[in-house]
DNA sequence: GATGAATGAGGGTTCATTCAT
DNA sequence: GATGAATGAACCCTCATTCAT
């Protein structure tokens, strides 16, 4: 049909733009791409969009936040407890990260280091990130932190590095699966069998 | 320095694109940005390239690759000893590897980023990091291999498991670094505390 | 007013576009502007208007006409009478100038010479204008005409050139005000300090 | 030939801009129309200007200033005679307005007051239209002054209103002439007949 | 009457590339 | 080697206009 609801087409413009984007990148992507590829033309962007750039926000805000606000409330009520699991807990947040990225985890990656390198030159970019980061790295010290209280983590190490270490780790494997989209990407809970203290280590990698 | 020619122009130019593209990316960055930043006027670029694009080729090779040529036989010549101390060995390569990025690491980073998203659209570029991973797979796997033979690297995770863990928290931590550069990039080497068995495990700093 | 039509959102699209004009002149004013500036939506805009050249017609019509037709009656039968004075009768019609630009005069100045500057290249714009300035010119040579044969208009110079000097001043005066809004319209009547003989010269304000 | 001078082809741009905008105003010009005009194409235009508004300024300063600064000094020294005709002077500022305008005077006219319309959304082109009336001002309102001083020209009106009389007096016609080409510019100076005191006034030509 | 999605043409601007000098 | 004028394609964005709802 010729004319859509506003709001579909608003989807189907993010949507697009977020496959797009993992391709060539945000600033290659030309609207006439966008817009050809949902099958309208150039012109009504604009009836949806006030800028390009709005609607890269639009696609962070939507697309790429790999938000934990659902999930963070219930672990926080589980850590709280005397016999938590801090392992099974971090391997459920790790989980949460990969399947929050969506089906598509190549495109999601690709898009996503698009907008690291994008942030270079947009302080908006930029601050979204860090925002976004900050909120991971606070979330994952809380539970860290928690299980080196209750012995369940190593304590050689100090509980922002081990933090730092985790992020890393994680996404380290964006990286090499970027490199190599082969990879096991739940190698990374591997670290968890160092991490933690032995006796609280019998599970074996899947 | 590896540049081919003996050109000082050709050579100003590649040091200037490298620069300049941990900022804007070398798609953003104009060839009239690249000359002016060295003083001379765009028509004369294609006295030294014959396209941008030969010029990306060009910035890879000399600058961007984390080659590991050089140190590699003397490595391998340590490794062969009998009471070679692989940890050790762990720890330098990946001083050589901060290292040979430069003085400016984030420069380094950031331009090496881009060129990872911008292999998603160039089969050439696609290839050579893909190369350069291989490589780096590869020597780095031998490495955890002979620690593992002789007993001081733990066995409870395969060989290539924990090569890709290496990998990924090196890499990591540049990800992490291009967030917040305040971050201190020598916590990387704490991976081997755990990592190697314990009666190994004597370096203990922060 | 002068509205041809009933229609309220008609006459509210004229005046918006009125004002409008006055600050970015009629090409770039858009049609999504005006009916913004009152409260509608682009589309309904052709409801009322054909085109936006009809628009434009119509803003003519009943905002930029400095007609003189009610006027032009009572002034002839005031010049039939043996004992009329010339002068303040020519006064009058100048104050009317005035005042039928409405309360704001600097709008309706800028709005006016938009339309002047238009008429190059608008054949329909440029007809009208010259009607317009035809029907001034021939009720002001009458005006002057009469006072000369009264003998209360000097002679030295033809009945004509009066003619379009006093024009000239009015519209000259129009463009100063454009440029400097602090002048004193009022200014204008002093030509006839010197236009009109002595004794018959007893005003003197500012 | 295809490779001109720079500064030959700027000068065919301002050139051809001051005729073309003549017709359609500044805005309405596309810089296409402007470099198809002079058998350029579209592209080469940035080689000479930053932009299209860096060329409506100049375009302003070399074509549409209405100078005075060469004549001014010889005018201010015949002032300071005892017994200099300060309506011989008058004629000859007002000759200069007209032949400044070049040889196309309708052409400048409509550029000068598209830019007269064009001050009221750009600041820069508002001061320098100010500026450029504020010099006119001035150097007129001497001469009147001076006129004054030594009995030439009627003291019923104060200085300043005769300046502005004088001035309203000659953009009018500008306008005139833009409504009816036919107009005898010349008429401009018969408002003297009236200015100067009667034995001052033998001339009466038209 | 009014809405707002869609169109298509065109505008200013950027840029890799070519080429006469 | 270097310059800078020129090209042509592409880009973001605007806008008068149309039309289904």
């Amino acid at each position: 049909m010729k004319y859509s609801t506003g709001k579909e087409t608003k989807r189907k413009i993010i949507d697009a733009t977020f496959q797009l984007m993992a391709d060539k990148g945000f600033d290659a992507l030309s609207i006439d791409d966008i817009m050809t590829s949902i099958g309208r033309t150039k012109g009504s962007f604009y009836v949806h969009f006030k800028s390009k750039e709005e609607l890269l926000y639009e696609v962070m805000r939507t697309r790429l936040d790999r938000g934990h606000g659902q999930m963070a409330e219930e672990i926080l009520k589980e850590l709280s407890k005397d016999n938590c699991n801090v392992r099974a807990i971090l391997e459920r947040v790790t989980d949460e990260i990969h399947s929050s990225s969506g089906q598509n985890r190549l495109t999601w990656a690709f898009a996503f280091y698009h907008l690291l390198i994008h942030s270079r030159k947009n302080e908006f970019v930029r601050e979204w990130l860090e925002s976004n980061e900050d909120q991971w790295s606070n979330f994952l010290r809380m539970i860290v932190k928690r299980g080196q209280e209750l012995g369940q983590i190593r304590t050689d190490v100090d509980t922002q590095t081990i933090t730092n270490m985790c992020m890393a780790i994680v996404v380290g494997y964006d990286i090499l699966f970027m490199l190599n989209p082969q990879i096991d990407f739940s190698e990374v809970n591997h670290i968890h069998d160092w991490m933690f203290v032995n006796d609280q280590n019998p599970k074996n990698e899947g």
